[in-house]
DNA sequence: ATATTTGTTCGCAAAATTACGAACAATACA
DNA sequence: TGTATTGTTCGTAATTTTGCGAACAAATAT
């Protein structure tokens, strides 16, 4: 009944469904990518609360971390984001 | 730090991110409208979950519901539906 | 007047989400 | 060798989400 496409574009709108995450992944996007500190510093919340969004979104495909000594630099997935943006699209077009 | 809009952004795709709530915004959208039953005939789950799903949908206003004799007629708010697409076109082409 | 139909609401339970601080690893620095 | 720095993981707690069946409300049909 309900497809899988649907499934994935379920999938991706959840990891979206935060503000603190919204605001991740538009940060990553406008620089392509960041350490944690860089988000810590401004945001909010403990480092804690924040490791456990990157680690939903990392878990979703929309990021992953590339440990850089004591820091871990955050990127952008492009392969799932373009995935998330096209499945996005046809949604809304439908 | 985090923006209204990115609020907004996150609360529309929080209320995207099941596949129960894609799949009847899909049919109301390709449909323009339709009722409860015609949902719970095709979806597997129980009455009161789909209830419960269009009340979330409802809730981040991107459906209506308009009670017609035991019936009730769901649609989309084309107005509020048209603010989510925006925001997450912003979003992704940011 | 009594059933039937349609959908919501209630009560409940299990699981997931959100959040924090403390403890822990791993590397760099003194 | 200690000591910061950076970020994850652990333990915990409160809240939210998801889901079901039973009970309920409202209107129609018998």
């Amino acid at each position: 009944m309900i497809t899988e496409k649907q499934k994935r574009t379920a999938r991706y709108a959840k990891a979206l469904g935060h503000p603190v995450r919204i605001f991740v992944l538009q940060t990553l996007s406008l620089q392509s990518c960041c350490y944690s500190g860089d988000l810590t510093e401004v945001l909010p919340i403990a480092k804690s609360t924040l490791s456990q969004h990157l680690k939903e979104l990392k878990d979703a495909g929309l990021i992953q971390g590339e440990t850089e000594a004591p820091r871990v630099k955050y990127c952008i997935n492009k392969e799932n984001w373009k995935e998330a943006r096209e499945l996005l699209k046809d949604f809304f077009d439908l």
